[in-house]
DNA sequence: ATGTCATTTTAGTTTAATCTAAACTATCCA
DNA sequence: TGGATAGTTTAGATTAAACTAAAATGACAT
């Protein structure tokens, strides 16, 4: 499970949200993405890719020599959720201290797993 | 008035996130924050709550020597207003293009307003 | 196996966010 | 006025995020 704060950070980046807008309703391989945004190289959009995979926000399918990227729109329920928890001040601080209190400061774990990539 | 892509990236630093739920639902002095966070400076916590006040998640009041801080939950209506409409696939490409555009690679307009601070 | 295409990962760089230390401003009170 | 308290702002340092270029990987075709 990701914590509400990773979802919030992966949303919060402008380059990240133009990924999103751009996989919301269609598939689309990291090339056709990177192909809409050319000012930056090919590597930079596979390593958001990666965040926002991590984040949930994305998920990904192998089909043939390509990979094919859309959104997760229900990612971002949780994230409403959260939100309408502050909102209404019930729970929030009860509820959010551990999920945050996990992801503070935490020298970025290292991530290398990933294992089986095949959609 | 203040765009979605600047309240949530002020939401995403967990050192705001912090801070805005010590002043969820109690008025507090950037004094009695900073004593909750003993790990950085009053300097540093005074300029996250200039950019929470910026993005409009908080409100100030000056009482004798002392400056009390407070949450604006209802800032947080842009931003949950913003998760609806991506949740249900409506608008958002549309609607918020713009205002991210505004706010994307902005070289931090040079804030020197604020003349009056009393609150 | 070799080659090619599509993508990922790494190592190192650039850019942006956050922090510190110290100077500064403001308010109150003697 | 001067001193104490509370907070802000600045310049420069540290840390973290995003990027680049190049090497590495995976899947497919020959």
């Amino acid at each position: 499970m990701v914590s509400s704060a990773t979802i919030l950070s992966a949303v919060a980046s402008p380059r990240r949200q133009e990924i999103l807008r751009l996989v919301w309703r269609q598939e689309l391989t990291a090339g056709a993405i990177h192909r809409s945004m050319p000012d930056v190289t090919f590597g930079a959009v596979s390593l958001q890719l990666r965040s926002l995979l991590d984040a949930g926000l994305l998920e990904a399918r192998s089909e043939k020599r390509n990979r094919l990227y859309r959104a997760r729109p229900q990612a971002l329920g949780a994230l409403a959720g959260m939100l309408e928890r502050m909102w209404d001040d019930k729970l929030w601080r009860l509820k959010l201290e551990a999920e945050l209190e996990e992801t503070r400061r935490g020298p970025r774990p290292n991530r290398r797993r990933r294992k089986n990539r095949k959609g």
